[in-house]
RNA sequence: GUGGAUGUAGCUUAGUCGGUUAAAGCGCCAGUUUGUGGCACUGGAGAUCGUGGGUUCGAAUCCCAUCUUCCACCCCA
């Protein structure tokens, strides 16, 4: 294929067939983190490079290898954002958010970027809904945020997505624990398999989570984060779980779930899928503490998620969960002659002033090809102009589902009123 | 970045011991008499068989490379 009829590696096109579908998630997540209270915020596509070095960290996978970073015309290292947290913090910071009543709670659509190998659920481009809290040390924040996220799969009728939730304690009890992990690991290092060997002074808590049978035999008897987490990562961890009671929501305490971005502290979570594939992470969060700070402001505590749209859509069509339909025409009208065209174009126009989707001839197909068309439109009415139309000042209006034939005037105000009497008990006409 | 598969019309696929104009269904367009759809029938357009090399008298079919897509690792949403 062509290079310039081909998208490039990693990347999705979203046909009109689709796209639909995309608006209702769309649509949903903001009204149901409106119901919250978080507000949209929408921030630039790329940032400065060392927004993402600072803030997502300087170790980690997403900014040493996947990050799509350039050099612009001004000399400035620029980078397409691979999260959307860091940029909405800077943003936050920028336009002094924070000078108003605490919490501020902001939620955001954005395209994302990472450079890696694209498989089921990952790809180049992809799309994340996500809020965030800040302000608020409270786990009755950290719960209302994870309620968020519930609150959309159960509005989309999403199921069988597991909360699993952890503490990774903060700044001043982790290096406890990863202390304590890399000795036990070490201990053990010549039985590890060679990419736990190196995330033993990188990642060590990743190889609790590794999939070969010998690290996993060593995992399990591991020490445990909760363990070793200090007294108020504890306490605000309990608040965690009695809120999620609370508000009714099952979870799963899972001691393996790291996040993979520098700035988490205490509280993180994931809803996890089975069935699409090995990227089953559709939403993951939790609590960064240490960022607004790191950035540069007052030290501000905060929560948030992120969720991935293009997983959430691979899970729902998977589980088949229904999307609203698309509406169909609502009137086609069909045209024989130049002057009836004319004619055709005027009605629509007064019908749309009327808030109805309606359609005439654009490619001068026959009466018949016509019909046809209206017919694929799933038109509710359609109907024909000619001379004769133009004469009388009437027209046959059919009803498609039905072939009932009414004739009206020609006169925006009867047609309008005809489409209302003819649509009254049934709105929408649903196509796919 | 590592490993395993894949790639034929818009879509889903057939065709591979190499051999005349690459096939079908769906979709699209047009007809089946005069200005009216859904059914049926008929016809048509549409593919340099992912791309580039090579072997051969001859390749969609064999070989090499490359790209894409898919699956897993890694990582993460």
């Amino acid at each position: 294929m062509a290079i310039i009829t081909n998208a490039p590696r990693g990347t999705q096109d979203v046909v009109p067939a689709q796209s639909h579908k995309w608006q209702f998630i769309e649509q949903t997540a903001l009204d149901t983190a409106l119901l919250f209270g978080f507000r949209e915020i929408r921030v630039p596509t790329f940032e400065h490079t060392e927004l993402f070095c600072r803030s997502v960290g300087d170790t980690t996978d997403v900014v040493q290898k996947e990050m799509y970073t350039f050099e612009d015309k001004g000399k400035r290292s620029i980078t397409l954002r691979p999260e959307g947290t860091a940029g909405i913090m800077r943003a936050v910071l920028q336009n002094g958010l924070l000078n108003d009543a605490l919490p501020l709670k902001v939620s955001y659509l954005t395209n994302c970027f990472r450079y890696e190998k694209p498989q089921a659920g990952r790809l180049r481009e992809f799309h994340q809904f996500g809020v965030e809290m800040v302000g608020s040390a409270s786990p009755v924040a950290d719960a209302q945020v994870i309620a968020v996220a519930k609150t959309l799969f159960d509005t989309l009728r999403v199921t069988g997505l597991e909360l699993e939730i952890n503490s990774i304690g903060c700044p001043s009890c982790r290096p406890t624990y990863h202390n304590a992990l890399k000795e036990y690991f070490r201990s053990h290092i010549d039985d590890l398999c060679d990419t736990c060997g190196e995330r033993l002074d990188k990642n060590p808590m990743r190889i609790l989570d590794c999939k070969c049978p010998a690290c996993a035999e060593i995992a399990k008897a591991a020490p445990v984060v909760l363990d070793y987490i200090c007294d108020d990562c504890k306490t605000h961890f309990e608040g965690v779980k009695k809120n999620l009671d609370a508000s009714d929501i099952a979870y799963r305490i899972n001691p393996t779930i790291v996040r993979g971005l520098d700035y988490y502290t205490r509280t993180v979570f994931e809803f996890v899928a089975t069935g699409i594939g090995a990227q089953g992470t559709v939403c993951g969060g939790g609590r960064y503490d240490g960022l607004i700070e790191l950035l540069g402001g007052q030290p501000t505590p905060s929560v948030g998620f992120a969720m991935g749209l293009e997983r959430l859509l691979l899970v729902m069509e998977q589980q088949g969960c229904e999307f609203p339909p698309v509406q169909g025409c609502t009137m086609y009208i069909g045209s024989v002659g130049e002057a009836a065209a004319l004619k055709a174009v005027e009605l629509c126009t007064q019908l749309r002033e009327e808030g109805f989707y309606a359609e005439c001839d654009t490619v001068g197909r026959s009466v018949k090809a016509q019909m046809k068309y209206a017919d694929k439109l799933h038109a509710k009415f359609s109907c024909i102009i000619g001379d004769n139309e133009l004469v009388d000042g009437k027209i046959k209006i059919k009803r498609m589902d039905r072939g009932e034939v009414t004739e009206v005037a020609i006169d925006p105000e009867a047609l309008t009123q005809f489409i209302y009497r003819g649509t009254i008990d049934e709105m929408v006409d649903y196509t796919e």
